[in-house]
DNA sequence: CCGGATCCTCTGCGATACTG
DNA sequence: CAGTATCGCAGAGGATCCGG
């Protein structure tokens, strides 16, 4: 294992706190897009300064998008997952399988459209 | 979102530093069972107190069993995956195959028994 | 009101040294 | 060999503030 190997570099900005919540929440829901206020809603927890900084990082790997519609008065800025993105939905995916398997607790997450986790 | 969903407690411990690399690792080779020394000499940039660390979780969570020899002088101490563990190997596999498609760097990582990932 | 930025605190990680 | 002890620093948590 060494630095050229992409597993490496993958875990290094997916294996962070957040990361994987955030792209997930992006994808739920009809439209598949969501601004800073609603992720930050359904991720009460996390705070202001770490979901900007997660935002920017995906940005720069190209995993969102940012569009920023400045229609005065107010502006709106909506993110939006990129192909390469929404590649990472099935990973999620397995790994929700794989926590249904085998993580005793929890046994109520139902495998699809859970209502814990929306997905 | 909430704290029920096993999305969200599954990444709070998969999204943590060298943990996936850590897994991995332990899958490498013929006989699938490492021990502390050969872990730190293949992840040379992992901490000896954060490997310890990451052992005990992992071990906590069931996804590794550690394996004590006490022939002294020497102590032998031996990891291997559970079954639980071995679970996780396809979701790292299809990370590495989401980074190979997506991931303009690094292509000449080949899909399987990439010289740099050795997986 | 929305999308952050700023300030401060505190836990987690990194680096080196050392022990049973 | 398999870890702990100690220390310093970066990143995460919490509250508040700010420009449009």
């Amino acid at each position: 294992m060494n630095k050229n190997c992409v597993i490496y570099n993958t875990a290094d900005f997916l294996g962070k706190k957040w990361t994987f919540l955030i792209i997930l929440e992006l994808y739920k829901g009809k439209n598949k897009k969501k601004r800073y206020s609603e992720i930050k809603k359904k991720l009460p927890e996390i705070t202001p300064k770490i979901l900007s900084q997660r935002l920017k990082e995906l940005e720069q790997y190209k995993i969102i998008t940012k569009n920023t519609n400045s229609s005065r008065p107010l502006i709106k800025t909506e993110y939006t997952l990129t192909k390469s993105g929404l590649g990472i939905i099935p990973i999620i995916k397995n790994i929700k399988s794989w926590a249904l398997k085998y993580n005793t607790k929890n046994k109520h997450c139902s495998e699809t459209n859970c209502e814990h986790c929306e997905f």
